[in-house]
DNA sequence: GCCTTTCTTGAGCGTTCGCTCAAGTATATA
DNA sequence: TATATACTTGAGCGAACGCTCAAGAAAGGC
């Protein structure tokens, strides 16, 4: 009997992540939202509940794929070289909405007010951390890495670095293709 | 003839860059400034003109801060030595409002939207990052790390290193005092 | 003590914010 | 075709935003 939405909803999650993971919380109003996802506010808030609630959306969205994403690559080139190639990957892609890693822009933005979407952002870095930590980990059983690293400093020290690296990519006054070269070398002398 | 101001400007703006520091460009509202700073709007605007204006006195002051303290650093330690204690004291300085930087939050915030202040947070990284390089081309030239390395390379290494470490000390699932030592290592071996 | 000059005060401007809701419209079922 | 059940629309709410300005208070120079 009822009738269907003329939206499709994963559509519209894509691309409030892509305007959220931009422009940022604050940056992001609802006039931007209604207009980029052509929902007036009475469909908005029928299909999202909030502004906070797509945000938490499109960042679990965001975590997802990237949690994929490593996987997939770890699958193609096994797990050192996924790492190695990861930070360049990053820096070459060319259709991200901006290079800087939407859940740290969040929790950088949020945190100090002890917002909500911070502390789940909190929680989707640390489930990338624990898919870095698991790489060095097979890394390290087959031999890839010396026997001496603990692999959760490592993932630490990783991630850090490449929080750094996507952060500096978005100046133009710096060479993030050297960088990411930089730390993939780094890894080969583990 | 005239009446003096009743605060202290030099006094102000340290406050208000702490708040800014803290809590960003659009997480502070004037009416946090005004009941930080003891500032009636009127006070307010005939001293610094605008949200805006203040916010580019406080990051300048943050800047020329943080180019002092690297210096007088490099004085006492020598500026291999500076740059190797530079991480650990990042992390451990627990007077700071937040352990980010205010340039790299601030361009993160701004930059999507082309707002003048990140141009100028963009200029004192710059300067930020040229500091770096002297330092590492001094500690070339004193022989303490290798000929074949490109100070301004290293530089902008160091650079993205410190932000994601930075970033990273704002998180509690982080140990930052082992990503600090790490960074550290890392010259050792240049 | 008076006058001039500046600083301080706070009510309130116009705008934008996230969000609500009643009325209208389209569609799957009976 | 009739009806029930969504979805769509857009005017507009109360609150918060950055900011203005006229009136009052304080302090140096004479």
């Amino acid at each position: 009997m009822p009738r269907k939405p003329a939206y499709n909803r994963d559509t519209l999650i894509a691309q409030a992540r892509d305007i959220f993971w931009r422009h940022g919380w604050a940056g992001t109003s609802l006039k931007d939202l209604e207009r980029e996802l052509k929902l007036k506010p009475g469909s908005f808030y029928a299909a999202f509940g909030s502004k906070d609630a797509l945000y938490a959306l499109a960042m679990e969205r965001y975590a997802q794929d990237g949690v994929a994403n490593m996987m997939a690559l770890a699958q193609d080139l096994g797990p050192l070289e996924a790492l190695k190639a990861q930070p360049r990957l990053v820096v070459e892609a060319s259709e991200l909405p901006t290079k800087a890693c939407m859940l740290s822009k969040t929790y950088a933005e949020l945190q100090a007010r002890g917002h909500e979407l911070a502390g789940q952002a909190r929680t989707h870095m640390i489930a990338m951390k624990t898919c870095f930590a698991d790489l060095f980990r097979r890394a390290q059983k087959a031999g890839e890495i010396g026997a001496e690293h603990d692999p959760v400093r490592l993932a630490a020290r990783y991630q850090s670095d490449l929080l750094g690296l996507r952060l500096s990519a978005e100046r133009d006054d710096v060479n993030a293709a050297e960088i990411a070269a930089d730390i993939a070398a780094d890894l080969d002398r583990l």
